[in-house]
DNA sequence: CAGGTTGTTAGACGGTTGTAAAACTATTGT
DNA sequence: ACAATAGTTTTACAACCGTCTAACAACCTG
């Protein structure tokens, strides 16, 4: 009972997602925050010699290419890997690189 | 009959993929690279509006990352998408980012 | 309220990278 | 051999991007 509705991307949302994916810090940010339930962002502090403002910014590019769902709780911000985005990124990928006989 | 034996990347081929795979450029020409079986390079310049060099580049990076193996033959430079390494690309990305309790 | 913590925003800096022009190698055809 | 075609390499440039510092806003606690 993971994923429910399959996710239709966008060229557009596919384009960011890959983009996001590609710099390695971020990505070791998301895979910190998948590893938590609910990540308070200032973890992620802790584990990377990065400055808040670059976590802020990471995090900033994660929400955007929908990789992440952060929402404010007082003053800490939860941060939540959304899996159904990234399966259907993964699916994605994988179908426009399907065999040509499609 | 497609994959054979499951492709272990290491975390610089991971890296390298990702990067790869960010720009939509690169991105368009791998699929049309597996849209057809065996893509000569030049029916990728008739396809994009970019320079031989820039397409040789893109392909070096494609090839550099695993995704694409080129052989040439004759005066033509034959690509082919290798999709048991974009198969193990994004295992690895869902495994990344699976579920804590792993 | 004062002070401390959390996260954001703006600006700047340096490195990376997509791109093209030009010169070069290699192959094919006349 | 000459010319044409296919692709590579070098160099240069503009744009992008990861990073930091500093200033800021919002929240919590005494």
């Amino acid at each position: 009972m993971t994923q429910r509705t399959p996710i239709r991307l966008t060229s557009r949302q596919f384009e960011l997602i890959a983009k996001a994916l590609a710099d390695p810090r971020r990505m070791a940010l998301l895979e910190t925050i998948a590893g938590e339930a609910e990540c308070p962002c200032q973890r992620l502090r802790d584990q990377f010699p990065v400055s808040k403002a670059t976590i802020s910014h990471h995090i900033k590019e994660l929400v955007r290419a929908g990789l992440v769902d952060a929402h404010k709780e007082g003053q800490y911000l939860h941060c939540e890997v959304r899996r159904e985005v990234l399966g259907a990124y993964t699916a994605e990928l994988l179908r426009r690189t399907g065999r040509p006989s499609r």
